[in-house]
DNA sequence: CTTAGCCCTGTAATCGTTACCACGTGACCG
DNA sequence: CGGTCACGTGGTAACGATTACAGGGCTAAG
């Protein structure tokens, strides 16, 4: 592996010269600096990133935590970071942490040892011990799409509560009363917020906890249509588990809207395209993911960024049957 | 921050017994291994992954550059590399080309600089002039899902030969002569071989290329619908353009297989919740990962691991319409 | 003609670790 | 009882880059 050492022996030059003309630092004369860049050319060189950083306490990487890749809504939120965070010089490391608050903290850990710039992290659970450890270190924290109690970082996040009013009088429009919600865990911010707004709608609720997975989607649904006094709408507070629900709809034969109405938090590109397609409430997925990096950003250059807060929408689509005057 | 030195001092001993201490090299005394311990815990000491990589050139962290992360494909052979670098206590760094081979090519430079001990790739194109860079630092290269012509280096992908023959006999025994492909870009290895593969079949074929994206499913199924003497059924390449050619079948209000059959290379789980549900060629998606990750860890531990081929296979489900015993 | 000042360059220290070598001590054996 | 051996430990030189500081050459001014 070339070194900057071989590149300065090659220019004629010492490895401090070859350094400026490579960060462009104090100007060299234009003939050393073409004569250092052909050296650089001709080897191939390219600079021990490690090396680098190690000197100058800085890697330009921002470190990702995600609750679950296989997830479209982190999937692409972990594009659009990604993206933001290109524009601006900043490359990202992407860790998945499979909804686990050990693996969450033990990536954490794994990325401040990597010297991360700053570090994004959807986290996987209400525990907050892990930000101590962060804030410790003085690394620039902000949490995405969900919070954690006692977090003094920003937050980035949608805000459902108008959507799930609206929800929850389209419901009540369509002549539901009585409504089965699959939420998400009671220790996620997520997953408490998105029940306590719909619940203020005035429906009668059954609820069941998921994990934000398709499984316990497929479970919770199960549960809630094997009730005596069965539902006459479901309503999954994520994607994943709107997909499980979906299944076990199908497994039972049960004909949405006619049987059973439904309703998901969070739009897929599929939903749409299903018989009836699927009334949901959309997250504003990519602008959050890009409002995320850029306050992280921000953080790192020293400002201090406010919570964003974006509104999701409801979009019906018919899923949960049509508005009945008569109601 | 702190440092070894630190530890040192606070332990009474020297940076070298640390360091011994936490890399179990040549056994210390129980007691000031214990003495050094609890003066790690008492600092909250966590070693400098940077300044370590520099000094034993190795990071024990792979680098994985993708295609397009949203593409759900890609996401779920990301977490099953993931995971099973993991187990073996490697790191992945997952880097999203976004099918550009520029960006492509961007990012296996930047992770090499970040000294990866090895790297997997998902070639965004034929061009292969990167692989020459990667060769040349002699850093283990797996290429997965695509090949590139010349690659010297072990390739894991999925073989659909098979799969495609039965998918032109599926449809064939279902009435159908013309058929519309939506082939991927020819330009990658999996947009050629599946196309080849399918025109084995002895169906009449007008091929359209798209780009392994949703918009470019739309586009090529508009152009497949528009054709004067129309296909009777369309084949995506691809999960994607797959979804863009649904798009379009609903925009235009036709049925499937009533009108149009469909078939999709790449299964996905809600393709099942359509009606019809949705005929594919089902790829081991996370096997592949699996097994990529083991070739790479394989050739960075000196081995020399053979190519990987799993098979892919058809999965019916009556979106290309019932085969007419009269055909 | 001398000297101040500027610009370019090189020398060397430094970032935090680990590898190598040398040293001291205690044990064991002849 | 002395010598060897083994083992635990400390000092020190790397790893590959950046950067403060110093020095040398040249121009311009007095």
């Amino acid at each position: 592996m070339t070194t900057i050492k071989d590149v300065a022996q090659h220019a004629g030059v010492s490895t401090a010269t070859v350094s400026r003309v490579l960060n462009g630092h104090a100007a060299p004369t234009e003939e050393t600096r073409t004569r250092v860049l052909a050296a650089v050319e001709e080897l191939g060189y390219r600079p021990n990133a490690l090396a680098r950083s190690l000197r100058t306490t800085s890697t330009t990487t921002l470190g990702l935590v995600i609750s679950d890749l296989v997830n479209p809504f982190f999937a692409e939120i972990a594009r659009a970071v990604e993206e933001e965070a290109r524009a601006h010089g900043f490359c990202v490391i992407v860790a998945n942490a499979d909804e686990s608050a050990e693996q969450q903290a033990t990536y954490v850990r794994n990325l401040l040892d990597r010297r991360v710039d700053g570090l994004l992290v959807c986290p996987a659970t209400d525990d907050p011990t892990w930000i101590a450890e962060v804030e410790d270190k003085h690394i620039p924290l902000v949490l995405l799409d969900r919070t954690v109690a006692g977090a003094t970082c920003p937050v980035v996040r949608a805000d459902g509560a108008q959507a799930l009013a609206d929800l929850a009088a389209a419901l009540t429009a369509a002549g539901h009363r009585r409504v089965g919600v699959i939420a998400g865990p009671a220790d996620t911010s997520t997953g408490r917020e998105r029940l306590e707004q719909f619940a203020r709608g005035g429906l009668e609720l059954e609820v069941v906890h998921g994990d934000f997975r398709r499984d316990s989607g497929v479970r919770a649904a199960a549960a809630l249509l094997d009730l005596p006094d069965r539902p006459t709408a479901l309503v999954a507070m994520d994607n994943l588990m709107g997909l499980g629900a979906l299944e076990e709809l199908r497994r039972r034969n049960l004909k949405v809207p006619a049987d059973v109405g439904l309703a998901v938090y969070d739009d897929q590109p599929w939903f749409p395209l299903l018989d009836p397609p699927i009334t949901v409430v959309a997250q504003p997925t990519v602008e959050m993911g890009r409002a995320a990096a850029r306050s992280l950003l921000a953080l790192i250059a020293g400002e201090q960024p406010d919570d964003v807060r974006l509104t999701a929408r409801l979009v019906v689509r018919g899923s949960c049957g049509e508005a009945t005057g008569a109601a």
